[in-house]
DNA sequence: GCGACAG
DNA sequence: ATCTTGTCGC
């Protein structure tokens, strides 16, 4: 996969919150029709506490039939604190390079994060989408900004989470007696196919195929590499 | 000012 | 997120 935009890592908080504001005015939500999707890649990073690296997983699986066909890890340094809205700036540059080791094109972006249910409509899974210029949406497991409600007990039932006046995404119940999860719109989707998307990827499990293969890859890459 | 706060 | 084993409950 190739970047659309180039981006530097050497940034301050300020510089970061500065640099989401001007490139969030990039992100534009469209249709993405369900039958356009043949390859979705799952994102997600691990960490050491032990040797302070970072474990970048990105895996591909076929659509709809959810069959892996590619893993890409990186194993990398720490260079930016967590702090809440700043997610990119600490795993970005692992992510990009898993990305562009990538053989395959995916034709979606699914990121453990948030899209545009973020303090300024900004997530990682929305700067992902934009500097790649590729469809992305964010499925995280807890709320980050915005108001909402919890969703019912029933598996696929849903609720709006609400950022100003515009909706941006689904607390979703994908499996009954466990926590939903947040799905939020990154770049080039809308709310009706990110809810698409995420339903017709899950299969038992809470989280839906792409990031949870993703999650257990940048586990396996740490048990490997953590030394 | 206070509380909340993806991974 | 990470450190960490067993254990309770659907």
């Amino acid at each position: 996969m190739k970047l659309a935009i180039k981006h530097s890592f050497s940034l301050s908080p300020k510089e970061a919150i500065a640099l989401q504001k001007k490139l969030s005015q990039k992100v534009k939500i469209a249709k993405l029709p369900l039958r356009k999707i043949r390859l979705i890649a799952g994102i997600d990073v691990s960490y050491s506490k032990k040797t302070k690296k970072l474990f970048a997983a990105v895996v591909v699986v076929s659509f709809p039939e959810l069959e892996l066909q590619e893993r890409q890890g990186i194993v990398d340094e720490v260079i930016f604190p967590y702090i809440p809205g700043l997610l990119f700036f600490r795993e970005g540059k692992a992510v990009i390079k898993a990305l562009e080791a990538l053989k395959n094109e995916p034709d979606l972006l699914m990121v453990d994060g948030h899209g545009l249910a973020h303090p300024r409509n900004f997530g990682i899974a929305s700067h992902l989408g934009v500097i790649f210029d590729k469809p992305s949406l964010g499925v995280a497991k807890k709320p980050l900004s915005g108001k909402l409600i919890l969703p019912g007990n029933k598996p696929g039932s849903k609720s709006l989470i609400i950022k100003g006046n515009e909706a941006v995404g689904w607390v979703l119940r994908t499996k009954a007696q466990c926590q939903p999860i947040y799905v939020t719109i990154g770049h080039l989707v809308d709310l009706k196919g990110s809810y698409e998307i995420v339903l017709k990827t899950l299969t038992k499990y809470r989280l839906p195929e792409p990031t949870r293969l993703a999650h257990a890859f940048s586990n396996e890459l740490r048990s490997q590499f953590d030394n």
